[in-house]
DNA sequence: CTTAATGCAAACCGTTTGCATAGAT
DNA sequence: ATCTATGCAAACGGTTTGCATTAAG
C-alpha cells in the first residue's frame, strides 16, 4: 500500500523504504529522528541498518516526501511533508511539537527581504517555550511510539 | 583593556579569553564559528588550541557575554551579545548575515504561544535567501578578517 | 602557593561513505 | 541478468573531555 507513493517518487519498493515510510506515517509523533525510526525498526525486528535509515529519509527528502529540520542542535528530525508550509513552536519540557502557520508573520518576513534586497529562498522559525504542566499530554512523549 | 570586560564577567583575564574576545569584537564580520576564530588566532600565532577556543565561547556564552546560533546545520556560529534580541536573514551565495527587528513578528509569536499554552522561552528565527548578486558587497566574506 | 585554565590527543556523537552482498525489476 | 539498494564497519566533521602542564590570583 505503501509502495504506490514511493513508485509516484520514483523510488524502487523495497522493504526498508515501505517500512520508514510506515512509522512515519503511523506513528504518534510526527518529528522523528534517524535513531527513533531506527528503534522502531528494531522493535518491530526489521533487520534495517542505522545508514539505511538514513539514506532513505535523505532519498526521501530528494523526492520531497519528507522535510528534515533542525530543532535541536546536533541531530535531524524528519516530518511527512504536509504539503503547506509551517512553523513549530515546541515544549522544552516534554518535548511535544506543534505546528502553526501566520500569515502576518510570512508577510512582515517578505518585507524584512525586501527591505534589505534579499530574495526570500526559505526560512526556519521554531519558538521554545513551556507547555503548563497540567495539560501537556504529551509528556515523555519522546519515547513513545 | 578586554580584561575590565572579562572580570566583570567573573572570569580570569588569561591570554586565550583575551585574543578571542578582541577578535569577536573587532573582526568585520559579527558571526563566527570556533574554526573562523581558531584560524584568526593561527594567522596571528598565537598558540592557542582549538579546544581552547570551544572552552572560552562555552564560558563566554555561559557569561552571557556571546550568543551562540546554528545558521549552517551541523557547525555554530558566535556573536557578542548585542544587548537587544534580533532575528536575522542571511545570503546563502556569500554567507552574509544580516539582523533585524521586527515588533510585529515578535508580538504574533506571543500570540502564537498563547493559543497553544506555551510561555515562550526563546526562539530561532532564520530567514534564507539570496542578495541581488549587484550589490552583494560581503561576497567571500567568509575568509576576510 | 593554590586552584583554575591550557594544550594535546583521544573520545564522542550524529551522520556519511566504501565495499561486498542481497534484492527489485 | 542487470543494476540499484542494503548491511556492516570504518571514516568524517564539529565538538567535548581526560590528563599532565602552565599560569593567574
Amino acid at each position: 500500500m505503501e509502495g504506490n507513493n514511493l513508485r509516484k517518487a520514483g523510488l524502487k519498493v523495497t522493504l526498508p523504504r515501505v517500512k520508514i515510510l510506515e512509522i512515519l506515517e503511523h506513528s504518534g509523533n510526527r518529528h522523528l529522528s534517524a535513531e527513533d525510526i531506527y528503534r522502531k525498526l528494531v522493535n518491530t525486528r526489521e533487520d534495517i541498518g542505522l545508514a539505511t535509515v538514513y539514506r532513505v529519509l535523505t532519498q526521501f527528502e530528494a523526492a520531497g516526501l519528507v522535510t528534515r529540520h533542525h530543532f535541536a542542535e546536533g541531530m535531524a528530525v524528519f516530518e511527512l511533508s504536509a504539503g503547506a508550509h509551517h512553523d513549530h513552536i515546541l515544549c522544552l519540557d516534554c518535548g511535544r511539537v506543534e505546528e502553526f502557520v501566520d500569515t502576518g508573520i510570512e508577510e512582515r518576513q517578505t518585507a524584512v527581504a525586501d527591505r534589505f534586497g534579499f530574495a526570500i529562498s526559505d526560512h526556519a522559525l521554531v519558538i521554545y517555550g513551556h507547555c503548563r504542566k497540567a495539560n501537556c499530554p504529551h509528556r515523555g512523549a519522546a519515547t513513545n511510539d
